[in-house]
DNA sequence: CCTTTTGGTTATCAAAAGATAAGTAAAAGG
DNA sequence: CCTTTTACTTATCTTTTGATAACCAAAAGG
């Protein structure tokens, strides 16, 4: 069937495009490992940049951890004073993990690092290439890649 | 600097874009699990999907091991049977590996899943929008996650 | 030839991540 | 009230991963 092997084209470009965006991505945070964390802690910082505060529930299912585990990794980062915790007064079983300041610092460090890495991959297009990109971002997120 | 603002609006994007990727791959691999390989032995393999044959050097580059940690995981890979070895006879040092009939059997199985969970997503789409999809990865692949 | 470089393997140790059992305290629901 | 559920923590054990040193054999290059 026609439809049924473009899909097949489809599937494999995607597959391509995935293990692309890992490679990627792992080679700009190479920079993480300059900082003291594991990939582990920079997932759930990562997290706290984009959402806070978080409970550790939140965390575990979307950074793909199980409760205890995520507890672990929280214990560690409150360690190092990356990030700072506090409850929920509203329901006093829930805990609120926001980044400290420190821990802001070494997101802003590291996402200026990677920032800079993005730019350079995206240096010479033109505004219209630009709005082509975040078009197609918007695009696959909403279809392919949304939660 | 207008440009400057709008360059970050874009990183932000890009930044949740990779954790989504991340996320939802993570989420369709989970059946990887089922089957008796590593996380690190199922890139691996995946990447055979991709290239065959290819040399302990090239996996070691594009799947981020050591060149001791990626020989580590092809033996544990061959005593699975789930990938073969042969000598390059054109350079007698380098060794190439393929998957096994058993390893492309399991990728195959694999696979099959994902793009199910692939294509529950897309499903709905119109030949209009999977055509744009398919450009949209293409230009993705072509700026921000070229390699 | 002889040295150096390249491609790969083995061994070993430490760190990180995964899994699971058992426990606490607050909230929800009769 | 009393029980159950929810949210989280602690402890422990295993597996996986990361890093490094030492090694071997083939090729490259004088």
């Amino acid at each position: 069937m026609e439809s049924n092997s473009s899909q097949n084209v489809l599937f494999q470009k995607i597959v391509a495009f995935t293990a692309a965006v890992h490679e990627v991505t792992h080679e700009l945070t190479s920079g993480v490992k300059n900082e003291d964390v594991t990939p582990a802690q920079y997932k759930i910082l990562e997290y706290m940049m984009l959402s806070q505060p978080v409970t550790p529930s939140e965390i575990a299912d979307c950074v793909g951890l199980s409760l205890p585990n995520t507890s672990r990794e929280l214990r560690k980062l409150l360690e190092k004073k990356l990030c700072e915790k506090a409850v929920d007064h509203s329901d006093r079983r829930r805990q609120l993990f926001r980044l400290s300041e420190d821990g802001q610092a070494m997101m802003n460090r590291i996402f200026a690092q990677v920032q800079k890495g993005f730019e350079q991959r995206i240096a010479g297009l033109s505004n219209q290439e630009l709005t082509e990109l975040e078009a197609a971002i918007t695009l696959l997120q909403q279809t392919v890649f949304r939660q």
